[in-house]
RNA sequence: GCGUCUGUAGUUCAACUGGAUAGAACGACGGACUUCGGAUCCGUAGGUUAGGGGUUCGAUUCCUCUCAGGCGUGCCA
């Protein structure tokens, strides 16, 4: 049989409406007992036909006697339920172990640029910007296994006040930590141990009297510039620790000598206007509360401005999509964002912002607040350490982005079976130690053929053939969560199969050492996807 | 107040974006191979899907109102 894509719903689906020459919507019963597919067609039909959806279930079930795909077709209950046939499943099982960990590699050609995690340089990533990482680098993994041209790209705030903030918080912990000499407490500056490190690593890498208070202005800009390459280094290592790397990094300081083109542009389509020797951006006309200043009376543009240049910028690099992984507190700057883009000429559609909500932390059941001025946060480096880049990938990646997050660190410092990492990881080893226990080769293996297999295994090979429909609804949906779902449903029914299915030495054995390699292989690229290595032996 | 996200089992989360009896994990309780890895499996208990109204063959999902919570509501970044 020909199979002509990776996607069995879509093979079936096209099937159908070929037969039925309409619009089918197919699902997957919720009991195995009604197939591997459903559709609920007949029950839309009804009112046109005026007949009840049962008689038209079964009309049309009888339509599709004999298609080499269904194993069985029943109607129930006004729903038409599919089978598969072992000879369809057996043809995606064979592509499946051929493209290793390719399955569901996909031929979307679109360029996107993704940009993620762009947190201020001011600091070590805490674990709320992991979210943030691990989500969009979940999605950029997914979009390139599906072929879309993604670049990952990190703006790096490195102009104005926070940058300022930085090289002062440098000059006074150097100054009355390191030099011992008095010095008023600045009215804001960043707090915490980093901080002091890094004037030691000044104080040293730096001059000897980095921290004097002749040249203070001068010192403190040093800081500030060298702060902040110190701090993008650090991000970076803390990102690459979990595996996240980036493509490109835009810095908002270089693009500054742009704004006077991108003024330029505002212009031309009428998005700008003067007021109170202030320039407005005129963002009420696309669905903004008020207009916004992007240059003060002092002629400073706003932080606003480093945005429109930034997005014209991007959208000057001619991506076909751009999507943006924002914390949600910054969803105010969607409407002002997407207007700029508008009157620069482009098109706000092909922008997607996605927001992740806060990540809210508790600390032996008692609330733990994070602030990066106060200096108390939990940096991401060191919950890597204590939990490793498996666990909080997928502890991240299994959550929909919009819901407040809050667990208790204690609760993800515990490496036990309640972990999903090891669970699934589990499934997967056995296999691995199956497959060398077995006489038969991999090779011998892969050209067998799966056959009599009962309902339960057949639902197994089933799920594991699944995996390209995850990626894609995954991908689509902008929801990692569905991949989680998927890899620890997929381990459970295999520990589930494993448990009363004796394999090597049975009768059987080829067809159920095949049947594992196919879970096997689904599990393995699953995980890579996550950025994780799925494990031989534990 | 306005904008926005959320509200599902004791807890943390799912539910194929409108489909059949709302599912997992943790926690609790009770069980399972002298045999391929017991980090596993099987079972039990636990629900007015925050609440009311609407749309339709059908609603956790869409609309509307109410209630509760997070975030935002700088010419900070």
């Amino acid at each position: 049989m020909k199979c002509q894509s990776s996607l069995m719903k879509n093979s079936i689906k096209q099937i159908l409406e070929d037969r039925f020459n309409r619009e089918i919507v197919l699902e997957r019963p919720r009991s195995k007992e009604f197939g591997h597919f459903a559709t609920p067609v007949a029950f839309s039909m009804a009112k046109e036909l005026r007949k009840s959806p049962m008689v038209i279930a079964e009309d049309l079930a009888k339509e599709l006697d004999g298609v080499p795909q269904f194993a069985k077709v029943e109607p129930v209950k006004g729903y038409i339920n599919l089978h598969l046939s072992e000879e369809f499943l057996n043809s995606h099982a064979d592509e499946a172990l051929l493209s290793e960990d390719n399955f569901g590699r996909g031929d979307k050609n679109e360029r996107v640029l993704l940009e993620f995690v762009s947190a201020n340089p001011t600091g070590p990533l805490h674990i709320g910007h992991a979210r943030g990482a691990i989500y969009g680098d979940t999605l950029l993994r997914l979009g390139r296994h599906l072929g879309y041209k993604i670049d990952a790209e990190y703006y790096i705030n490195d102009a104005g006040r926070q940058i300022d903030l930085l090289g002062l918080s440098l000059y006074y912990a150097g100054s009355v930590h390191i030099v011992g000499r008095y010095m008023a407490e600045p009215e804001e500056y960043y707090r915490g141990d980093y901080i002091i490190d890094l004037a030691k690593e000044a104080h040293s890498e730096l001059s000897d009297d980095i921290f004097s208070e002749k040249d203070r202005e001068d010192n403190i800009s040093k800081l500030s510039s060298w702060g902040k390459e110190m701090m993008m280094e650090e991000i970076k290592s803390n990102l690459f620790k979990v595996g996240i790397e980036f493509d490109l990094f835009v810095s908002e300081k270089s693009l500054y000598t742009k704004w006077n083109d991108s003024l330029k542009e505002l212009k031309k389509l009428g998005g700008i206007f003067e007021q109170d020797d202030k320039l407005w951006l005129k963002s009420t006309e696309h669905g903004d509360e008020k207009d916004r200043v992007v240059v003060r009376e002092n002629g400073v543009p706003t932080y606003l401005a480093g945005d429109i240049i930034y997005h014209h910028n991007k959208f000057e690099r001619d991506y076909d999509k751009y999507i943006n992984i924002w914390g949600a507190d910054h969803h105010g700057y969607i409407k002002r964002v997407e207007s700029a883009i508008e009157f620069l000429g482009y098109s706000s559609q092909r922008l997607e912002v996605l927001l992740t909500q806060m990540v809210s932390l508790l600390k032996n059941g008692q609330p733990y607040k994070m602030s990066k001025r106060a200096g108390n946060f939990i940096l991401m480096r060191d919950v890597v350490e204590e939990v490793g880049s498996d666990a909080i990938r997928f502890t991240f990646a299994s959550k929909r982005p919009d819901i407040s997050l809050e667990f208790d660190l204690s609760d993800l410092t515990k490496e036990d079976s309640s972990n999903p990492i090891y669970y699934i990881n589990y499934a997967h080893a056995r296999i691995h130690s199956l497959l060398s226990k077995s006489s038969f080769s991999q090779s011998e293996i892969m050209q067998s053929r799966i056959a009599d297999i009962d309902l339960e295994q057949k639902e197994l090979l089933f799920n594991a053939l699944r995996l390209p429909e995850v990626i894609e609804e995954a991908f689509n949906h902008r929801e990692t969560q569905k991949l989680t779902e998927y890899l620890h449903s997929l381990a459970s029914s295999y520990h589930s199969f494993y448990n009363n299915t004796p394999v090597v030495g049975v009768e059987n054995e080829k067809s159920l050492l095949k049947l594992s390699l196919v879970v096997a292989n689904s599990i393995k690229t699953a995980l890579k996807i996550m950025g994780i290595e799925a494990k031989n032996r534990m």
